[in-house]
DNA sequence: AACATCTGCTTGCTAATTGCAACCAGTTTC
DNA sequence: GAAACTGGTTGCAATTAGCAAGCAGATGTT
């Protein structure tokens, strides 16, 4: 069920290499893969217009299509028609997606700890990162079940752990503008 | 002595938003950024022509110029005159970037999964995956002693097993085409 | 002293990508 | 039937990437 894409080319082009970090590089390494994957990941997103406008950076519309076009091309979103619906599509994470977990993980602690980010959202990813390999397994399971299985997220999973951290962080706050 | 870059910058910027994933996706998110610093830090190459010419991917110069001034400014690159001589300079990791190394053992790992790799380059991707953290921090310790101590690196670590792993899967390959 | 070579880049140019704003055709709701 | 909502396009300007050539200063060689 989970396999990769497609057997290697032999012939590696000019100017290219099949090296791993560089192979991914050159699949996410832009400014907006990533966060539009981070996007339905962790903000439970699967609409183009809940992508494009709930984001808290302001991707430009035609981007926003043509990364959900390659990230589709790619085998990390799945595009599905919702029933009952003629014009409405969900964007589901695939397997592959999935296991970005743990680099979105990484990615995130380290941000946390090298740039000047904002601490209510910096949370959710010190959260994470402390939660270890065990804790991406199990959201990784939970967003097996929302996205490939289908079913409705968990009121006490991951998520909404998550979820919570950040909206206490946000009243915190609120009432201790300290 | 390992601080953040700088202090939170209070008024989020329109279009932008202090999420960790984001803003390392802002500094590091481009196709040649990641690639730089992986030349650095397992391809022990410190200088700019050996950057240049010895990757496997063909960097332009000027963009090259462009990547190693970006990293520097932002603190994961430091330059380092070569003594008794006026003109080389060594590019060092900083602490913040060699604390990149969980990020680029899981980009190296997701990519040799599902990505169609060269298998003797994947071969180090995986021996450090499969490592674990343990294997991460004897990494991150050697590269501290070589980057930011400035010692030579030993014969026995991290760095050369990699190598020797990569040296044998490329003399398996030629003596065993298939 | 002369010449070639090596150093870290820069320059000029073209092609591709990104960002912005407006807009659109089909679908659903009221 | 009109308004609002759906997932996007389209046209344009600005930025960035890619390519080939070159450059001034430093060093090595004869």
């Amino acid at each position: 069920m989970a396999q990769p894409i497609e057997s290697r080319d032999l012939t590696v082009p000019e100017g290219r290499s099949g090296c791993p970090i560089n192979m991914t590089m050159e699949l996410l390494g832009d400014r907006w893969s990533l966060v539009v994957l981070r996007d339905v990941m962790f903000g439970r997103r699967t609409r183009f217009r809940e992508l494009h406008g709930g984001s808290l950076e302001g991707i430009a519309s035609n981007v926003l299509a043509s990364r959900l076009a390659k990230l589709t091309d790619a085998g990390l979103l799945s595009r599905h028609a919702v029933p009952g619906h003629r014009q409405k599509i969900d964007y589901f994470l695939t397997e592959a997606a999935i296991e970005l977990v743990p680099v979105m993980v990484q990615l995130g602690a380290w941000g946390a700890r090298w740039l000047p980010t904002a601490p209510e959202l910096t949370i959710r990813a010190q959260l994470l990162a402390n939660g270890g390999p065990d804790m991406a397994e199990r959201f990784m399971d939970e967003l097996r079940s929302i996205h490939l299985a289908h079913q409705a997220p968990p009121e006490d999973g991951v998520l909404s752990e998550l979820d919570n951290a950040y909206q206490q962080a946000l009243t915190q706050q609120a009432t201790d503008p300290e």
